[in-house]
DNA sequence: AAAAATTTTCAATAATTCTTAAGAGCAAGG
DNA sequence: CCTTGCTCTTAAGAATTATTGAAAATTTTT
């Protein structure tokens, strides 16, 4: 369930706003201006819905603090305009707004455009950088194109497999523990044991064939890519 | 991993972008004028820092020469201000700047500007209005006309399925998440439910008749043109 | 303004992938 | 030769993701 951070000093709005995006299975927290926005960050939202005009802090500069923090680099955050001139302004000073919605707010509207950042922010996140093409060995793996190779012969590797084998392979002859494995593979959020790593270094054996050795165990460390031949 | 051209003559400012763009990863190459910039172009950055005011040839010139490469013509070059009024002269002159950034420099900041400019670029990469004819085994797409022929065969493909399959078959074997494909396909401020995208391939695959294959699904990724033989 | 075509959404179902848990296997140490 | 501590293997069922059919909404054409 994602949580989104609802920030505007209008009493009505705020509670208009969270109703619908509660109905949607969003949790909300509220913040009624910059400040108090800046204390709720400690929830981690996904999401943060920012009107401009408001006491205390105004929009535009708890964006801008907002972004100034390493963990809410990414966070898609997304402006409340009332009037129409503020859009230019937001588009003009790169405050790093991810979106912005006119009010008045249609329910779908605002729905359809908070998902649709989420989505973005997720995609984004997903898409961490590193090499296109690696090779290794008998091993090659095209990310781009989500495929690997062994021997010259394609195979089909699921998500993780691939993500687990690609992150390996980025990183050939280093161990891994299964604790490091799971936070660079599936992230630091989520929560699977630990012995789920061994189920899929045992299908990537498989599917290595012959060459399954290439990834070793460590006992009681981990695994590694096998040093170069 | 992302390769980026830092160009400045004081020692000091070099040092501490080199590091902090060093900590994120990007390999950084160095020059200290215009004239080393343009020596170093040879190892292909994929992003260039430039200083203007510099010994030898300052940055104005400097991109300027670059822009007239045609390899060069598209890779971002960022400004480093360290006077308001240079802002001005980068728009006014017309040089093929992306972006600036004026002094001082914070490192968030820096890394900030470096991605986003990179991740433009990229998309931008793709977009390349494509070529009017395109080929993909069974396929034979006209843009020109809005032409799409199965085994030679006329087949009528609304818009929206046009430019999925015309856009798949210009990258051909590489996957695009569904959010990659409507930014791509519909634009980045529409807002429509991702699995819209699923049933638009769908219609595509009843049109590819027998060769529906050649969309394959990677599950949990996205969608990609099946890679040849 | 009606009809047709296209695009989008939704919900049910299907397919695949991921995770868990439990027992087997294996090497090292006592 | 048994114990201990770890890893490997399996297979079931959880969870996630994709496909499908149908209908609503939108756009275009008649």
């Amino acid at each position: 369930m994602k949580k989104i951070l609802l920030v505007d000093d209008e009493p009505d709005i705020v509670e208009f706003l969270k109703y619908n995006l509660e109905q949607q299975n969003f949790e909300v927290i509220v913040g009624h201006n910059g400040e108090e926005a800046l204390q709720r960050l400690d929830e981690k939202p996904d999401l943060i819905l920012l009107d401009i005009m408001m006491p205390k802090l105004d929009g535009f500069e708890t964006c801008k603090r907002i972004r100034e923090i390493k963990e809410f680099e990414n966070v898609p955050i997304v402006f409340l305009t009332a009037k129409a001139g503020e859009i230019d302004e937001i588009k003009g000073l790169e405050l790093g707004a991810s979106d912005y919605i006119q009010k008045p707010i249609s329910p779908n509207k605002l729905i359809a455009r908070v998902k649709s950042n989420l989505r973005k922010a997720e995609s984004s996140n997903l898409r961490k950088s590193g090499p296109i093409k690696v090779k290794y060995g008998p091993i090659d793996i095209n990310k781009e194109k989500y495929e690997v190779f062994i021997d010259g012969e394609k195979k089909v590797f699921p998500r993780k497999e691939f993500e687990v084998l690609y992150f390996l392979a980025n990183n050939p002859g280093r161990v891994f523990g299964r604790e490091i494995l799971l936070k660079e593979v599936w992230g630091a959020d989520v929560y699977v044991v630990d012995r789920t790593v061994d189920v899929h270094v045992r299908k990537i054996r498989e599917k290595l064939d012959k060459h399954a050795d290439l990834i070793e165990t460590v006992k009681g460390v981990g695994y590694r890519l096998k040093s170069v031949d």
